[in-house]
DNA sequence: TTGAAAGCGCTAACAA
DNA sequence: TTGTTAGCGCTTTCAA
């Protein structure tokens, strides 16, 4: 080695443990993981060597000789979308329960990035991989080459070759649009992403199919990106095209953020003009005003089915599909914005 | 070796190559890192060799044979929060520049969730680790231990041994308090955290120095958690006192959401009741409503810096401390929120 | 119950 | 310019 040691006292390794502790090397390994006998006394030996050298195995070494770094990769279109955020941290929290690290990364909703962060993770060696991509069919050719176990998170179209976790959509816009119309709103627009590709997507499909269900009119259907910039666009939109309903499914919080703020601008009040329903459940949608009433996505859920998926899924591809969840605040009408008090000023 | 490789074809390592192009592998090495002169004969049958079998090099084994894993640690409260999102993200890209990666863990606001992903990174053998803590004071025995360059990312107090970044939050202060008398309010209240210890927060001493500079009254002080609903509830507080001063400065952007619902529930408009201006300048402080004008920290270029310290520091300890800047937007009056037609309505 | 030793894939000093 | 080789710290087989 040409290296000098890190500054500080060098860290002890297992050899220092076992020369001290009078015992192998074998045997130290044997102690500390558990994965042979080792007599009582000689384990407590270890132990104390252990301990009075503040020893500290190297993973990295160990990954090196398991062929397993131990950690799990994830990819996220932005770590700063709220909603992603949730998910990495729920992700987090499941892969640290089962003793594992998880490497995120970013794509700044690039495909090139999103494709660059994948081959990196695959060099670091991870044993699965996490993805939530914003296209409907990334490219798994990296993970797939290395033999690297994939979820897809987040995601709705059957891939093959991978599990999936998602959310049932068709279910989260039923919930929303018969929600809208319990309230009496007798025409629903939409809107809706733009960047879904050429398969129907299901909330734009439930949405039309419940609307005509229950015998309501359709409303005007918005296609802007998934983003506060998109759902602000889109209530100018609807604002100035001057066919805007009583009622609207918007299939984002995000972009719910946008609406609202176009409909402020504009002096629509929400919800006694415009009621709505949004989609995604994250954290931001109860501090809006008025806060949003949203159908919520089971996210601690995802991700635990999502990790399950990578390490006992045992090369099995599955599909999951779970169940959103309406949380009612006050942009449908629920529940009144102000306070009793303050209305009567 | 006792395990299967793993399904798919096994990867192609160094020493295929070095077969394939009939060289050594030292010399596939000096190729791959540019670490000595090759002859450029050889070099493109080393490069084709490359190709042909999809050679990636293992970075993990370098890790071990470097003594360096090429990784960065960070470590949040909580990156469900926006504003941490954001210097995560600008820390990754940073890092991701200099051809590392980051490490990130969130201590979900607990310190000893902190100090145990601390030691988890310390065991992952990352070469730096960004720190960003909620206390004034955190525990870095780990990371000192064992000689990793450290530095405390969005910290403003003095810390021996490693070097931070911050912003200047007395600076932050003065533009806000500035900005809203300006507007001609001449009573200034302040809403601000309560975990910042026994020292004064630079943001509370700045914003009483420049109100009593500026001749103007001091309204209320009211002091709740770093979150919405610790804004909430300051705004709750500042209502049913009685005491609503004109002007607020607001301490934290996500506290500003919650206390604008309050103000909102109880009717109070913003800016005309009451004109706020925040601070952190994270995303979600733009479409909120009425927008937040905001004092927002230099986000990426503290996330280079805090990267450059880690990477180019040496051992040297430096305290860095950047500019805020003031983002305008209608929360104190400077735009109207609604438009024109739509206030004529 | 314990130990000796091979070797994971890579780097770089040293020799040729 | 290229090759030989000794490890980095760990796990685990095989033998004692």
């Amino acid at each position: 080695m040409d290296r000098a040691p890190r500054s500080g006292r060098p860290a002890a390794k297992r050899s220092d443990v076992a020369q001290l502790a009078g015992v192998s090397t074998a045997v130290v390994s044997y102690v500390v993981n558990g994965t042979k006998n080792v007599s009582p006394e000689t384990t407590a030996r270890v132990r104390e060597a252990i301990d009075l050298l503040g020893y500290r195995p190297n993973r990295t070494a160990r990954a090196l000789r398991l062929g397993a770094s131990e950690m799990l990769g994830m990819v996220l279109p932005d770590a700063t979308n709220p909603y992603f955020a949730m998910l990495a941290r729920a992700v987090e929290e499941a892969t640290a329960e089962r003793g594992l690290t998880v490497l995120t990364a970013n794509a700044n909703g690039s495909l090139e990035t999103e494709n660059r962060r994948l081959e990196h993770l695959v060099d670091r060696g991870v044993d699965g991989v996490v993805l939530c991509s914003t296209v409907l069919d990334p490219d798994l050719r990296p993970l797939v080459g290395a033999g690297i176990p994939t979820v897809l998170l987040n995601h709705w179209a059957d891939v093959a070759g991978v599990s999936t976790v998602g959310v049932d959509l068709w279910e989260g816009a039923r919930l929303a649009v018969e929600h809208l119309a319990g309230h009496g709103l007798d025409r629903i627009g939409l809107v809706i992403g733009t960047n879904v590709g050429h398969v129907l997507d299901p909330r734009e499909a439930s949405w039309r199919h419940t609307v005509a269900r229950l015998g309501r009119g359709e409303g005007p259907i918005v296609r802007e990106p998934f983003t506060p910039w998109g759902g602000y666009a889109a209530g100018t939109k609807l604002v100035t095209g001057g066919d805007l309903p009583p009622a609207l499914f918007v299939s984002s919080d995000r972009q719910a953020l946008g609406l609202l703020r176009a409909l402020h601008e504009a002096g629509i009040r929400v919800p006694e003009d415009v009621a709505i329903v949004s989609l995604d459940g994250s954290d931001d949608a109860a501090f809006s005003w008025p806060p949003l009433s949203t159908v919520a996505a089971p996210v601690e859920e995802m991700a635990r089915v999502a990790v399950a998926a990578l390490i006992e899924g045992a090369g099995a591809t599955a599909r999951h599909v779970l169940l959103p969840t309406l949380v009612c605040r006050a942009s449908c009408g629920c529940t009144p914005a102000r306070r009793a008090t303050a209305a009567a000023r």
